[in-house]
DNA sequence: TTTATCTACGTAAACGTTTACATAGCTTCG
DNA sequence: CGAAGCTATGTAAACGTTTACGTAGATAAA
């Protein structure tokens, strides 16, 4: 099995290593009846060109790596979706990690990014980080970063975000509207700046309209599904007065609706709901959940665009390239009065 | 910003590149002094080695690439889950490729890979895929394949899938035992494997049951949600007797879930509704859906083990590894008599 | 005609690693 | 004491590509 390289073809065409190297590139020092010749054979061979010496040679991989907590995941996965796009039309490939919202997990993927594997990162932190020690060190090595939805504000790079606070604020004001009193929010984690973020919108809506902010209606996330069942089940028995709930997170928006069910409650009569989802059978529920949804598909085309071209501009990149875009409210029944 | 390699380890501790590399990989024929000596200078100036000229020098990428349809799919996003545990477990890294079932990308991806860029390849074919010239070019070269779900049966290699004959039979004979007698079929793609033999277990169980087939009563997918309802909405107005309707994919059965809403046919006292699906909250559908759920997880973890296990050991791999888990049903509401 | 410029190609070094081979200094054994 | 073997290290080639530099021949300019 004679792999088929530069030097296999230079032999067969009688020219050196180089002129095929440069036909293969168009470049403008090859005659083209010889370009011609050369890329005939090399379709006729199936030449790929070999990836990793290339890489090596230009000190340029075309391959970025996506590190996101989980994939099966409605927003991640379209936020992927939208990022292979892109990198798909620029010929770039994609490295995806998964941390599982473990802080030993993603130090250790960091680390393996220094070594020039990737030209960029895209980053969604895990939930668990908050020592940013290894995303500095990652920083200072070579790769251009981009963070999404979960960001990273100790590194001045861009970040590409949704208008979170006011996108809480939205979501409380609508359960007030729809008549509740006494609105738990659910806390994706306390360390994760979306969670706060979209939590002083919470306090924010609740403060306008002249409802106190008590921290014993929050719930953080426990990350595991059952246990967070659990938490808000426990939270509705011990305050059955609880008439709506606000889910900064969509898995937990799923338990809320397991919690209701397992105590009977219903939706949206007694308790209303309303979460951050991008589940795209939201309105098939049981009943259909009012989301409020981020354009996570455009999130991992911005990002990657954003990343691509200081990539290839080998430009650094700025705070001022960030982006906030709009995520959208969806009234359904689950919060109807 | 003097990068840190193994000539600058070596300079600093006066010992030759060759020593330095040994050390870091524990050889028995260094010293456990220069051993300790050069792990600490390398943890010290957090030294990362070059993964492409590894790559280059041994032939080994420790890249495996997965190629898969579409990632927002909770089937595919749950494989790519398993896929991306085992590959971490042993230090491998994971390249996405996504076809969005189109034969020409599916085309392009495979090219890429036959650069030697990874190691092995995890891979559920485009379902427009009829010609398999491009995978057996990919097979000759040099990646270990082995095919998930959706299979290439034109190449000698291991499959893992499951017992899609079995479930169809059961999802049918599910039905007929919940009163349908004119139960519609929803086929994936005509040309994947899978839609062919759940149709056939479609099939037998009809006939094992006194049922007439009837393939006027089969609607293919067309690629396009849509499109896809309204052309289940066209079947149920054209075919007012039909009762019944078996998905062989899950976003098939979402699109029935929306015909039915809005010709107003109620589920199930009207139209009953089974699909392949593994929808987290299917159980929280309006109403429940009834599922044949395969076991994704497992199956990429499977898989991947299949593919690691030969490519660790040089081995190549034979249809005879291939794996057949089972798939679960679960009855809920859409499907009750 | 001489010189400069251009065209089309070749030579060889470099990218950072791994590894076959060589070797210098020991130890061991007959 | 010499041969053999071991230990710990160094030398250098190789992986396949890209690219700075060199050059032979042709053409154009002077």
């Amino acid at each position: 099995m004679n792999q088929v390289n530069l030097k296999r073809l230079a032999q067969e065409l009688n020219l050196s290593i180089a002129t095929v190297s440069r036909a293969l590139q168009d470049s403008y020092e090859v005659s083209s009846q010889t370009k011609e010749r050369v890329k005939a054979l090399a379709a006729e061979l199936n030449y790929e060109p070999n990836a990793y010496a290339s890489s090596l040679r230009r000190n340029i991989s075309k391959t970025i790596g996506v590190v996101v907590p989980e994939v099966n995941n409605h927003f991640f996965s379209l936020v992927i979706n939208g990022i292979e796009e892109v990198a798909h039309q620029s010929g770039y490939h994609v490295l995806i990690y998964l941390t599982h919202d473990d802080y030993e997990r993603e130090v250790a993927i960091t680390q393996y990014l220094t070594g020039g594997r990737v030209d960029g990162l895209l980053m969604s932190v895990a939930s668990e980080s908050q020592k940013f020690a290894h995303l500095q060190k990652l920083y200072v090595s070579k790769p251009a970063i981009v963070f999404f939805d979960r960001v990273c504000e100790a590194i001045a790079t861009a970040n590409v975000t949704t208008n979170d606070y006011e996108s809480g604020y939205l979501a409380t004001r609508h359960l007030i509207e729809a008549g509740c009193r006494h609105i738990a929010y659910l806390l994706v984690s306390g360390n994760l700046s979306i969670g706060r973020i979209r939590m002083q919108g919470y306090q924010a809506a609740l403060r306008d309209h002249g409802l106190p902010y008590d921290d014993t209606l929050v719930v953080s996330d426990d990350g595991d599904d059952e246990r967070n069942t659990a938490r808000i089940m426990d939270l509705l028995r011990r305050r059955p007065e609880v008439d709506g709930i606000f889910a900064s997170v969509e898995h937990l928006a799923i338990s809320s609706y397991h919690a209701c069910h397992a105590l009977g409650r219903a939706i949206p009569a007694e308790v209303k709901i309303i979460g951050f989802s991008n589940l795209g059978v939201a309105a098939l529920l049981a009943p259909a959940l009012t989301t409020i949804t981020q354009p996570a598909y455009e999130m991992g085309k911005a990002a990657a665009q954003i990343l691509l071209c200081a990539i290839e501009k080998k430009r650094a990149i700025s705070p001022g390239q960030s982006l906030v875009l709009k995520s959208e409210l969806f009234a359904r029944r689950s919060t109807a009065s």
